[in-house]
DNA sequence: CTGCATCCTCAACGATACTG
DNA sequence: CAGTATCGTTGAGGATGCAG
């Protein structure tokens, strides 16, 4: 067998890359699902519903997500300040997705539990 | 408002973080992706064939998803020895969501770039 | 060929204090 | 309320060498 090894990971050609280097850190597919149940919410809101994550985390995971036009913020300038956040039509197409993988696990949880178990056994 | 948030990111009741541990670390995708696309592959196909992956990520990884029974592995006691990996009925189940992914990731990646460097000027 | 053991680096993440 | 700034920790991951 020669060749006909499909080459992965290199990295300007990489989809799974493109895909983990954005919603696979810690946080950004929990603020993406917490979104996904709201129509928009503030900033105090999303760090009370997700509630282990820290501030700083949760505004550079909001900025991210901004940057790659999965967020929407909108400011009113008001004292106190009000922030609100809400999913664009991009990240909308993702959720789906994101839902699937959760549903998944929400099934296989139990299995792979007892199988690493197993495993530990040896 | 007071409580209609839901809590998500206890440790013990999180999907997402079921969802990431497994299959959201740098090499755990791009693995399984590449041996849902042969029956079997040795080690060392599996090492040229995702090219940067180093010797021991790719051993970490692989005894990851051996003890999640993600993948099967299969030792013929040979010198050299022969060491064979392939996806197991679990894994096959969750592969399509990832090809979902990666297929979402490549129908966006061009307008999320474009995205990125707006903002970054912005 | 297929690993395991060791050392090291760097970046993600958390904690804390401060600001408009 | 919604951040910013700074510092310290931690662990994932890479490099290298050795072994069955």
């Amino acid at each position: 067998m020669e060749n006909n090894l499909r080459k992965f990971s290199e990295v300007d050609n990489c989809p799974v890359r493109n895909v983990l280097d954005r919603i696979g850190d810690k946080w950004s597919m929990l603020v993406l699902l917490v979104l996904g149940e709201s129509e928009t919410l503030r900033f105090g809101e999303l760090h009370k519903s997700i509630g282990t994550i820290s501030q700083k985390m949760l505004t550079v995971t909001l900025k991210t997500l901004e940057a790659d036009g999965l967020v929407k913020r909108t400011i009113y300038p008001q004292i106190p300040p009000r922030v609100e956040y809400e999913l664009t039509e991009r990240a909308e197409s993702l959720l789906p997705l994101i839902h699937n993988l959760v549903d998944w696990a929400e099934k296989n949880m139990g299995d792979i539990k007892q199988a690493r178990m197993n495993y530990a056994m040896g």
